[in-house]
DNA sequence: TCTTCTGTGTGATTCCGATCACAAAGAAGA
DNA sequence: TCTTCTTTGTGATCGGAATCACACAGAAGA
């Protein structure tokens, strides 16, 4: 199978989510302009993402749901286990986890990680805070791939740093800074006030509908 | 000003935490490729952004840093105040209260609500929790436009139709649903585990880079 | 078995965003 | 003042993503 896109790959992820949204078993099989619509896009988007994955529905049926999950998780590859850090126990930090835990997913936290000696050893929702400078070795130990950034914005490139050099492999940033990282660290920018301060921008222009990417208004 | 592309608002707004970040007065001009390399973009990027909100740069100077914020928070129509309310005071609500509180700007939360008897009337981070049912009224009268939606899923579209039923006309989501909101009303959603599958997907792929959007790699 | 009708698969097209490349501006130095 | 050199502003170009449009598949019903 091919590279996919990132845009692909967001909307693969949606759609799954979506799937797993729905009654299990409810429906053996769906249409994809019954995905679309729930989705806001075309149906012939579905079509296209799904093909990309070489996904097969049936003329007059649709897809089956349960082949098409199936399909989803393997080109996501969500049918492995990944291990996750959450860096920065803070009020966001300890939610993410709370919530992160709370839908269970192949996407597990393993360790939480911060600077101030009061966590250290603490327990969030199960999961055990470490402090930053045994973040190697847990991080070794556990076999931990990916980190939530949510540190201050002053700490935040230092804490990547510190990832890449344990040999982190993909980051999702929820501080305010563009972080600066190797090439062949993925890296996934979160910044929410952007997203409000875009809002802000689409309520209080007279605008004519607008969509893409995240943005979309209905 | 004419309306401009939710892409370019997004970037818009990056420039602008970029540049509140730098030590203010630190530097009193900016060469767009300084911006550029910051954000991981060219510099012809920029300057084309930086021109749709008509900023006037000079030659072998740059751009002047206020007068570059002082027309950004024009153009995200940052220069007036927005009221906003949390929607779901669990970890994750409060912990957004916690964290948009401190980063004090123009988006100010106003409120928050819950459908917890427990939760009614308390104070997180200033920010006071009211009931459901009381929605509608201290939207009005706080003059409340944007909600971040941060509820369980099952109760994210019910709370949603209750926000639009109040007036509201933006509505950043977080819970993993894909919402149907009127055409007129702004909606974003910020699913996490999406981005983490993203994450997901192209660390465990030996990927060559890829750009777009919001997936940066480098 | 044959026809019909609905939904898939996909080439073609359109649209939009990003990049390129270069002319114009104008500060710095002679 | 004139030349030089750097950075802006922007038309032109490129590429990729979304949309369109339609051929094809195949289930349902006669």
């Amino acid at each position: 199978m091919k590279l996919i896109s990132g845009k692909i790959v967001e909307r693969l992820a949606r759609y799954r989510t979506f799937l797993t949204e729905q009654a299990p078993g409810h429906r053996t099989h769906l249409f994809s302009h019954e995905i679309a619509a729930a989705m806001r896009t075309a149906d012939s988007q579905v079509r296209r993402d799904l093909m990309a994955i070489g996904t097969q529905g049936v003329p007059r049926h649709g897809y089956e749901v349960d082949a098409l999950m199936e399909k989803l998780d393997q080109a996501l590859c969500l049918d492995r286990t990944h291990a996750v850090a959450v860096v920065g126990a803070g009020h966001l930090g300890r939610a993410l986890i709370a919530f992160l835990e709370a839908s269970r997913s192949t996407l597990c936290i393993k360790a939480a990680f911060d600077t101030d000696p009061a966590t250290f050893g603490r327990v969030y929702s199960g999961v055990k805070c470490h402090s930053m400078a045994s973040l190697e070795a847990v991080t070794a130990r556990e076999g931990i791939t990916l980190a939530i950034l949510c540190v201050p914005a002053s700490a935040a490139q230092g804490a990547a740093d510190q990832l890449v050099g344990a040999g982190i492999r993909g980051i999702l940033n929820f501080a305010p800074v563009a972080l600066r990282v190797p090439v062949n660290v993925a890296l996934e920018e979160l910044v929410i006030t952007t997203y409000l301060e875009k809002l802000a921008y689409f309520t209080t222009h007279p605008s004519k509908e607008r969509r893409n990417g995240r943005h979309e208004e209905r």
